[in-house]
DNA sequence: TAGATTGTTAATCGATTAACAATC
DNA sequence: TAGATTGTTAATCGATTAACAATC
């Protein structure tokens, strides 16, 4: 059912799609066309049709799509129809924050460990779950069938627990750390660069600043 | 200095640029040439030249870049010479953790205020900075001059506080909300969609199985 | 000067938009 | 049947890569 070659683009934006479908679901809407969609959401129609029929076709012409079978539909796409067992590398503010978020759970996502190196943390809870020592990764890792890692540490320790998450066959990593990991081809890559998303931020003030400074036209 | 229409693609490779850059000036090395960067950082050396001249010729034929000084000139195109008053509205575990992240204040970004609704946290602090009552944001944004608004409440609250920021001449709003901000034009958003990302990482883990039982090929 | 490497133009590739025939 | 809207092909636009003359 599913191609080979989707764009990392098109893959982007199914989440907005869904987030929008939910939307319309939840107001009790039935149907929506993708002219109708694409006002809402501000992209074209045409962009949201091409999107879509990489995947198949979800429409009926001369009505649009049914709201329920496609919001169902870029579920299963996105793989959201199976759950996922997922640990936290990291017990700081970030990693109990992201262990602590309930939505993840009702998206299938569930939270299975959080680890960390420092010992004054050990035993501390997370939404449940206990703060154990990273020493006892392997072991977990082991024991336990988990899909997804979550490192949620500085660089230098992420760069360290690679390996052992590689060789206990995690399948994917959500990388909240600064740097870029290498891992072998079939183990995905998330990352979520903060500092970056802000610098494109201040990037944008500056560059914002500066023409209503030199040009005055927009 | 600044042109007007470098594409976000251009922009958003600009702070891993500066990381690779950073990491080369911290081992003390002095020159790199477009060939050694895009074979470090796996792009090509085409790219690198075309993205930094779009804002400048930074190189020297024969040579190559001064690291140090590429280091800078992107600080200043990505706006980094200067310093930004951030405040944070929404104190669960997230915008705590935002609040507690030093390297921020490293780059520039200053924090200067943290607001939520729930009383019991009223009076605690994040880094020294008191949890005021989200009822007190408009006046504190009319005695202090707040260029960057962190919202980490969920949806609704986002966009109940829009108009507040906005109205107090909030330049930029960095986004943790599930919501697409509706802000006027001159107002830079910035969207960390979490659960968008984490569902990429879904896809990609969903996909690779698929391909693993199918095709066989890769 | 010869070698290296940039800055920049031209070629290619991919993604987005437009158009329209198919069809509900 | 007529109207609406998809699925899909074709046209356009933009971004990436290749090539090379300029120059340090």
């Amino acid at each position: 059912m599913q191609d080979k070659g989707i764009s990392s683009a098109v893959v982007g934006r199914l989440p907005r799609y869904l987030r929008y479908l939910g939307d319309l679901k939840e107001k009790g809407i039935e149907r929506v066309s993708s002219q109708e969609l694409s006002r809402l959401m501000n992209v074209t129609a045409s962009q949201i049709r091409q999107d879509l029929n990489n995947f198949g076709g979800f429409g009926q012409q001369g009505y649009g799509y049914n709201v329920d079978y496609l919001y169902k539909e870029i579920g299963k796409i996105l793989g959201l129809d199976r759950e996922y067992d997922f640990i936290i590398i990291g017990a700081g503010n970030l990693g109990r924050a992201l262990g602590g978020y309930l939505n993840f759970e009702r998206r299938g996502f569930i939270f299975r460990g959080i680890f960390d190196k420092n010992p004054e943390l050990f035993g501390t809870e997370v939404r449940g779950v206990k703060i154990s020592p990273i020493s006892e990764l392997d072991s977990f890792l082991k024991k336990n069938n988990i899909d997804i890692a979550v490192l949620t540490i500085p660089k230098t320790g992420a760069l360290e627990v690679i390996d052992t998450l590689v060789d206990n066959g995690i399948k994917a990593i959500w990388n909240f750390a600064h740097v870029d990991l290498d891992v072998p081809e079939g183990v995905q890559v998330e990352n979520v660069h903060l500092s970056d998303s802000l610098m494109k931020l201040s990037y944008n003030i500056s560059r914002y600043a500066d023409d209503n400074k030199n040009g005055d036209k927009d």
